[in-house]
DNA sequence: CATGAATGAGATTTCATTCAT
DNA sequence: GATGAATGAAATCTCATTCAT
């Protein structure tokens, strides 16, 4: 693993645990391993280094939502794919989905340069206008159903790991609460 | 108004503008006009000033819905009346909400007592324990429940102010999003 | 001796003996004798406090070459008057002396208020202006008579104390280096 | 051009504008187009940067003003030549020539060894001594003859700099200066 | 010779907290 | 109770210099 990446992994750790403000750059290095400097060599600043971090990861949960969502024309399959594969990366993966919902919830996410942001967003809220259009969905502003999509994502993954369930049983709360969030939009 | 209160007014305003990490002390004695060390006779840390202001506008939430909860018979009425006042006050204390907000996602929550957690919560999940062993709201567990419905607050308080709705319009939509929760849950 | 003028002559000391690069704040505070964050409190920035000590020091030349300058009509004998005390003044203050010529030919010049520069450079250039007009100096721009004049004080400060003079030589030489200058420019 | 010499323009260049504190090694670097490492193969430490550039560029005045300055019985005639030539060089060369003063003001100055300094001093002084045998120069130490002469120098230097004169009038002013110079030293 | 990633000492600055008045 | 000057630990960031390749 090259210098980057351990600084990258160090910081994750450090940021979920004790929050943005509660980890000092020092300690990130010291964690990784690394010189004090050469933190700064690879992340200019201690908010680059955050938003940097919050690209990477937030990239990384696109990529395997649409690796895994199938182009299909049944519009109800692919948001619950995209649901389903959403909450799947974040119970295998559960300190960067925290780290992402941190970092959502923080100052920061004024500091991402809004293209950035809508290129992650756009392709769910054309989907769901889509679906309204076709009478799928109840008629009402896109963007309200997005934030209510996504919300419900963080209540199950909050609801999953609260709770030790078995995989068994995790798929099968999903699959009961994806039906009753869709039964709510259509 | 006194210096305790002047010092909450300014901490709340600064604290939600800047973040809780963004906000010296200083400056909230500044804002409150009044001396640095002042501050400190009456919350002996930072932190016991953020979980203290937590806990005031909390117990303002809870008791203002709790103000306006008529014993009913009728559960949905009750539930009902709680979202819906939540959200007015909400509306009516976006700092504030914000703010509570803010501590949520923040790691002070750790720091409150348990005790005082649960006994807001408690009262809400006794009525949906109730509400689920009348066969009113679907067999779930009642913390997932709770965990639906304020979420679905915060959507709700999330949409409502960052359209500008008129006063008319906003009742119409919450009235429309909150059938639209009964109906997931029921 | 309050802490802010402590923390001054601790700063003249450093910043003429290593630079102003070569001076860290922290030793500053340690020769003042107080903590390092209360310079701080008296002084915004490094930078503001370098600015600070040349207004300071500055000033009180000015102030010092006006007291000892007797509104005069002969102009040669007002203009001597100047030469002579600025000399006097730096001989008595060679600290404060070399550390207003440090600040001259450093880059800090440039962020001191034209106006405050003008307010202590102007009366001068009226004078040699006057003695212009008057045919005593001769005809060239006043600003180029100032640089000559100020130079030749520098001049006259840098061989006064590289050798040890006596008090008795020392105003010798100054007189006769005046009337030097004085030949030249009139 | 050979990476030394890429590394002392680039110097030479950053050093003028932004002072030696405020110029990094890796911003040379940078602009000179090479490898952080390859300026310390030339020069051992970035001090010993500064203090090669001071002699080089020392010394190509030296070179230059001895080159321009004919042998000549006349004494007045040589010096006049040597003052002018100067001059000119500090009017061609005005980035080289502001490093050399800016160097004579820095604590770098302190570093240099006295052989060098003297060796460039000693001719000027040997021929301002045999002025002052002949009668030519009025009695006084040599050295402060050279001081004034030299601060004259920098005078002009900044005046003709600072107004935008013609070649023509340029060197009208220099020659009257001189002369006023001359006047007063002999 | 040349490179540039890595280093880590050190500099400036902030800020929660104390305490003498 | 109220004040605000003083504190000093700690945080971020810079940069001259080294050294393995």
């Amino acid at each position: 693993m090259d210098k980057r990446d351990l600084i990258i992994s160090a910081a994750l750790k450090l940021f979920v645990n004790n929050g943005f403000h509660g980890t000092a750059t020092s300690k990130i290095a010291q964690e990784a391993g690394v010189a004090n400097g050469t933190l700064f060599q690879y992340f200019k600043t201690k908010d680059e280094l955050i938003i940097a971090l919050y690209i990477h990861f937030k990239d990384e949960l696109v990529e395997y939502v649409s690796r895994n969502t199938a182009e299909n024309a049944d519009i109800k399959e692919t948001i619950k794919t995209q649901v389903l594969s959403s909450l799947f990366w974040a119970i295998d993966n559960p300190t960067k989905f925290r780290f992402i919902q941190q970092f959502h919830t923080s100052p920061y996410i004024g500091q991402v340069e809004q293209d950035i942001l809508n290129k992650q967003v756009e392709p769910h809220l054309a989907l769901i206008q889509k679906a309204i259009k076709q009478g799928i969905i109840k008629p009402m502003p896109a963007d309200l159903v997005y934030l209510l999509i996504t919300n419900q994502v963080f209540c199950f993954y909050l609801f999953v790991t609260s709770k030790k369930l078995s995989k068994a049983k995790q798929h099968e709360t999903i699959e009961t609460t994806f039906e009753m969030l869709w039964d709510m939009i259509t």
